[in-house]
DNA sequence: TCTGGGGTCCTAGGACCC
DNA sequence: TCTGGGGTCCTAGGACCC
């Protein structure tokens, strides 16, 4: 049994990405890389995560360490840069507002992806509602970017992807409208290039004769929920045209705030850990409070470096606070603690991270005390501290940490090759010479 | 020397309650 | 003799996404 597709319900959803977003981000600000292969790096410099067209015609691959492709790449004139997130968030920001201005409804997806929903508009004007789309992103950004169009955000998501792969002929705006051109391209369409549909489940479906997402939209939602779990009958009701996602989903609070980097080098000692615990408590804290939420769990985890032939640590603990919180201070306290818990002397630490979790929004007038523990008292206190504090790291390069942070530097991330802060910063703007 | 840092959702299984 | 079962909450871990 399978749905008939008819075509746009209610919905209308269009997906928007930028075109390799970090390097065209860098290019977008410094001449000299223009039509250069150019190479952004993960944070420590670590791994390549975003790479220009140019460069992919030279076989540099997505997730490759640096450390094993530099020598090759740089020979072939690869440019490079370290992540500059500064930059991209700014960017990220006007992409958004540019989007606005065709929808009232528009949900951020990624740094570089959006949803615009287009519900109500003339079916026929859709493709050229598209173009008008890229072409404004393009002039008032120099971004280029793809648009796909459809009845579901499963199937926007591969419209997006044919603009991809069917650049040439359709300017990178695509659209599933009719029944026969959703067919068309689902068979040309291999099941694990379908959102949500990793190489975990490809392998299974294939195993059981479903290789093409055509193969997959046929099948029946209610037989796929029962033999194998809901997420995929959603994303086969999806390919049939029947939107899963209610508006706003996307676009929702963070549900859980996590602060974690791998260190530049392996750690052992207790208290460099605990100088990495203070800033990502003090990271998290601020992205928590940024949101207006309390967070009610601290969890943190540990790990040793899986590529190192050395003894193998894994853990992670988790903590209720005495009351929900927004004080990096009581985050740090509680991660202190749970770190003496699980420390183990004599292992070498790649990595430390702390989650807050139970997140809910701050109600200003009542505050939950816990009547066994003083320190919850001086909760409205310590929300006034922090506002301040944010306030002024806001403004100020070194503004207000906790102490343990400055104590210890040599664990801070690799950035060898960033660019400019251009859009954000007034002694990084780009000079013009005459 | 050097292998990212975020997130979401779902499921299974245990504890607990009535 | 007969030794429950359903609901809920929590946690850990897996799979996926960018």
């Amino acid at each position: 049994m399978s749905a008939v597709f008819t075509g746009y319900r209610d919905q209308i959803w269009a997906l928007v990405d930028a075109k390799s977003f970090y390097t065209s981000c860098e290019q977008v600000f410094d001449p000299a890389l223009a039509g250069k292969p150019v190479v952004v790096l993960s944070n420590n410099d670590g791994c390549c995560v975003a790479i220009s067209e140019q460069a992919k015609g030279l076989g540099i691959q997505r997730g490759a360490p640096w450390f094993k492709v530099e020598r090759e790449a740089r020979k072939l004139g690869v440019q490079v840069r370290s992540s500059n997130y500064v930059l991209y968030a700014d960017m990220s920001r006007r992409f958004i507002e540019e989007l606005s201005r065709f929808s009232p409804q528009v949900e951020q997806y990624s740094i570089d992806e959006a949803f615009v929903r287009l519900d109500g508009m003339s079916h026929e004007n859709l493709t050229e509602y598209g173009k008008q789309i890229r072409d404004t992103i393009d002039r008032h950004l120099g971004l280029a970017v793809r648009v796909g169009i459809g009845a579901t955000p499963t199937l926007a998501k591969l419209g997006n992807q044919a603009a991809k792969t069917y650049e040439q002929r359709l300017e990178g705006v695509a659209e599933i409208r009719t029944e026969h051109q959703r067919r068309w391209l689902l068979q040309r369409t291999d099941v694990q290039d379908i959102w949500g549909i990793g190489a975990k489940m490809a392998t299974r479906l294939r195993t059981s004769g479903i290789t093409t997402a055509l193969q997959l939209a046929d099948q029946n939602p209610a037989d796929m929920r029962r033999l194998w779990n809901v997420g995929l009958a959603r994303t086969v009701l999806e390919l049939q045209g029947v939107a899963c996602m209610a508006p706003g989903d996307i676009d929702e609070k963070r549900k859980q705030i996590l602060s974690s980097r791998s260190f530049g080098v392996g750690i052992s000692q207790l208290d460099e850990l605990k100088a990495a615990l203070a800033f990502h408590c003090q990271r998290a804290g601020e992205k928590l409070r940024q949101q207006g939420s309390q967070a009610g769990v601290v969890s943190l985890f540990l790990r040793t470096n899986r590529y190192k032939d050395l003894p193998q640590y894994n853990k992670s603990t988790a903590r209720v606070l005495a009351c929900p919180s927004q004080d990096t201070y009581q985050f740090l306290n509680s991660a202190i603690e749970q770190l003496h818990g699980i420390y183990r002397p004599g292992c070498e630490y790649q990595k430390i991270g702390v989650i807050l979790n139970d997140l809910s929004d701050v109600q200003h007038q009542s505050i939950q005390l816990d009547m066994f523990d003083a320190s919850t008292l001086n909760e409205v206190k310590r929300r006034k501290l922090m506002a301040i504090s944010d306030q002024l790291n806001a403004r100020y390069k070194n503004g207000v940490k906790p102490a343990s942070v400055i104590s210890s530097t040599n664990w801070h991330m690799r950035q060898a090759f960033r660019s400019n802060r251009w859009t954000t910063r007034l002694d990084e703007l780009q000079v013009a010479k005459c």
